[in-house]
RNA sequence: GCGGGUGUAACUCAGUUGGUAGAGUGUCAGCUUCCCAAGCUGAAUGUCACGGGUUCGAGUCCCGUCACCCGCUCCA
């Protein structure tokens, strides 16, 4: 028997990498392709290759059963296509726009929303008496800024000019740059929403226009009383659903970081208002844990808590679980209390109540929503991060995913230690029996040495090897990744070996 | 969208004053091999990101486009 290598024999290099270097191994060892590569890429776009697809199914697998295998939560799979009704309700038509500009002399930008606030009252009342003084003549135009003013709603009158197709520009040439102060060097607004449209139907008009979803949360809340009544849900119960979401940003960035098709993992979960901080509170702590349960450097996790002026306009609290990345922290998963905004827009929208009939405080209301809406691409990227390691052993260099076992994308490899008397057979047995249930590889290819050390690259949690002794007592020995150990287990019982091991880490 | 950088084999990169491409690693085949990237022999793979231009001739010079990375901006 040879000796195993040791754990305390293994140095872990520094192991800070890049987003270049992750890229480079990711399409290596095919984990992800740029989309479209061969016609030059397409612009934040990418591919899930052979081992990409099983590491994000399995991600998806685990949320799926952390989530619905208990009895207050289920699933759902809506339409990527939905009524168009549904983005007006959401505020997604009306507020899912980024209206930009710049300054062409010192290249400040600003979000037209916003820009009104750089500029006291007294300049906003001069910059408009200019622009009045230059529509002279222009009857219409003046008229419908003294409407403005005088019903001004819920926004600045100067902000709803500012945005008005006709006078925003005319309005802009008398404004001065807040940041290097001069005059009439702003661009064109750019104002675009962040939906991709498309049509129902081969005819291309507006009344055929339907958004890809931009979030899959909203297939839940119009699905709530269905879901209710199908399962004899009562509160507090949540809705859970996995699914791609399409955003056109400006710019995408960061690999998979910020993309404009990505996939979502959401759970809705629907309270008595009541109870809404008790809950928000545990559905915050059930996250973070189930990232740190599937092996995240728990000091690369950490929360964003919101403060209240920048919580989004359906939101009473928001927090993001940020995981530290090799550009900075970045968010992989949100936590909101959306209230009773959406149901109750939708009530709105839709004409259809979605209130719920309480037993035991005999009263009907609209529950409040607590959101946990985890990336699955950026929890993808952050388990894909967290899992590279270089290390030292004995001299030699190796590179190593360290994937929690039930995340790798292959769960075993099977080796002949040689290629003869009667070993590929063997390993070939073991090989079918294994394949029944778990995802497995076999390799005859060069130095079994070689062959341990593409499986570390891959993350495959364990290794089995065929060897002189397998021929007397039928056991093979089993090579664990991290601590390069070796076990022998008889071969009948190794898929139940494995498959504790899965079970119980 | 702005500024900077990069783009040559699967990966990391060389490639001279312009003369139609190389290395290492990896991959594949064979030999060897009883446990951690061993050795030997052999082999395959490139519209030099894409499109124009200059030139007798462009990986190399010029223009445009696309993509990626870094910074800024932004992220209802």
């Amino acid at each position: 028997m040879n000796s195993s290598v040791q754990g305390g024999i293994i140095i872990e290099k520094n192991s800070t990498t890049t987003v270049e270097n992750i890229v480079s191994l990711a399409k290596r060892r095919g984990f992800v392709f740029q989309s479209s590569e061969i016609y030059g890429g397409l612009n934040g776009c990418w591919d899930y290759g052979p081992l990409g697809v099983e590491l994000l199914k399995n991600i998806k697998e685990e949320w799926w059963k952390a989530m619905t295998y208990r009895d207050d939560v289920e699933g759902l799979d809506a339409s990527i296509l939905m009524h168009p009704r549904v983005w007006e309700a959401s505020g997604h038509v009306e507020n899912f726009t980024d209206p930009m500009i710049d300054c062409k002399q010192c290249k400040s930008r600003y979000r037209m929303d916003v820009l009104g606030d750089s500029f006291s009252e007294k300049r906003q009342k001069k910059a408009i008496e200019a622009l009045k003084n230059k529509l002279n003549g222009k009857e219409e135009l003046v008229n419908r800024i003294d409407e403005v003013y005088a019903n001004p709603g819920d926004e600045n009158p100067f902000d709803t000019i500012l945005e008005d197709k006709d006078l925003g520009l005319l309005l802009l040439e008398e404004l001065n740059c807040p940041q290097c102060g001069n005059k009439n060097t702003f661009t064109e607004a750019r104002k675009f929403n962040l939906m991709f449209k498309t049509f129902v139907g081969p005819v291309e008009d507006s009344g055929a226009v339907v958004y890809l979803r931009p979030e899959t949360a909203q297939g839940i809340f119009v699905n709530f009383l269905n879901v209710q009544s199908a399962s004899r849900l009562k509160l507090p119960f949540g809705i859970a659903q996995v699914g791609k979401a399409f955003r056109n940003e400006i710019n995408t960035k960061n690999f998979l970081f910020r993309t404009r098709e990505f996939e979502q993992m959401e759970m809705q979960f629907f309270v008595n208002p009541k109870e809404d901080t008790k809950w928000y509170d545990y559905w915050k702590e059930m996250r973070l844990e189930w990232f740190k349960s599937l092996g995240i450097t728990p000091s690369k996790l950490r929360f964003h808590d919101h403060p209240v002026e920048k919580l989004a306009h359906y939101a009473k609290d928001a927090t993001d679980v940020e995981y530290e990345f090799p550009f900075g922290w970045g968010e992989i998963e949100g936590i909101h209390n959306r209230t009773d905004y959406d149901l109750g827009r939708h009530e709105e929208y839709s004409g259809k109540s979605l209130k719920y009939y309480d037993e035991s405080v005999k009263e009907k209301y609209v529950p409040y929503i607590i959101e946990t809406s985890a990336g699955a691409s950026r929890s993808f990227m952050a388990f894909l991060i967290d899992a590279y390691y270089e290390e030292e052993v004995k001299g030699e260099s190796r590179a190593v995913l360290k994937f929690h076992p039930r995340l790798a994308p292959i769960k075993a490899a099977i080796f002949p230690l040689v290629n003869k008397d009667g070993m590929p057979e063997i390993a070939r047995e073991i090989e079918a029996d294994l394949r029944k249930s778990l995802k497995v590889f076999y390799d005859d290819k060069g130095a079994v040495g070689r062959r341990y050390r593409r499986q570390d690259e891959a993350g495959t949690p364990y290794c089995i090897t065929v060897d002189n002794q397998t021929l007397e007592d039928k056991t093979g020995t089993v090579r664990e990744r991290d601590s390069m150990e070796q076990e022998r287990v008889a071969i009948d019982q190794l898929a139940g070996y494995l498959l504790s091991k899965l079970r119980n880490q």
